[in-house]
DNA sequence: TTAATTGCAAACATTTTGCAGGTTC
DNA sequence: GAACCTGCAAAATGTTTGCAATTAA
């Protein structure tokens, strides 16, 4: 993604475009990925940014709140932030540590419990757990 | 649960039956619930047992790997200890931070995804993130 | 008696916070 | 210039680990 239309897409969620915001938006925003505080930290040292800890954690809590990525919970300690914000759920392959989309077309669910009155389905984590054939 | 039918438990599942794994599987197992280790804690410390924090969370991580308990991770910071092993889903209401089992019958998926050669499911985690009607 | 478990405290990993200094519009 | 953001370091959280003392069979 280009610097001009990260600002823009920052613009548009009502986010002020600082450098360390910008920075973060490319790595982020390059395509629909899941990734790690950790592994985006690690990226921006090694391309030389001078962002800090505490700003890439706040800037991804930001954008989570703002819309434009999603948190998904593996497990306790793994975490990742999902850049795919439209509806969609995952494959999750533990012997890798591997996340995959999977669009919402291809799961049919035809029967969903009833719920108690006043309530409704926000949203749905489907996460289908894969394994090798034994 | 009786004392001795959770000694037979841990018995059957490879695990020495010591007091303080006692204590907490008595806790535990009185119904399928959901309970964080902090609530663990907090109760045994009420009813005036010495079991260390430590100790609860190593004695969790055991039953979770002997299959005597799931563990539900709703969010990074929130995961909870499930004592229903059968297969089943979850409602989540994050205003009360509530959760509740769906039997695996309320849920019909008519379809699944292909998946690559070589590769099974191995379970699926489905949280219904519930909330009130606007 | 031997092996396994426990408690404690320290270590760890991850995330949040307070505040002085810097940046954005 | 006013409001907002950043970096740093410290604090807060949640969980694991090393080791001497204790317990289980």
């Amino acid at each position: 993604m280009q610097h001009d239309a990260i600002i823009n897409l920052l613009n548009t969620h009502n986010i002020l475009p600082t450098q360390q915001r910008i920075e973060l938006g490319q790595l982020l925003f390059a395509r629909a990925q899941h990734l790690s505080a950790e592994i985006l930290i690690n990226q921006l040292k090694t391309q030389g940014s001078r962002i800090s800890r505490a700003t890439v954690y706040n800037t991804l809590n930001l954008f989570a709140d703002k819309g434009l990525l999603n948190t998904v919970p593996i497990t306790p300690s793994h975490v990742l932030y999902d850049t795919n914000t439209a509806p969609h759920y995952h494959l999750y392959d533990a012997s890798t540590g591997e996340l995959t989309d999977i669009a919402c077309e291809q799961i049919h669910i035809d029967q969903l419990p009833n719920l108690p009155h006043g309530l409704v389905i926000d949203h749905m984590d489907i996460i289908l757990h894969i394994k090798n054939t034994v």
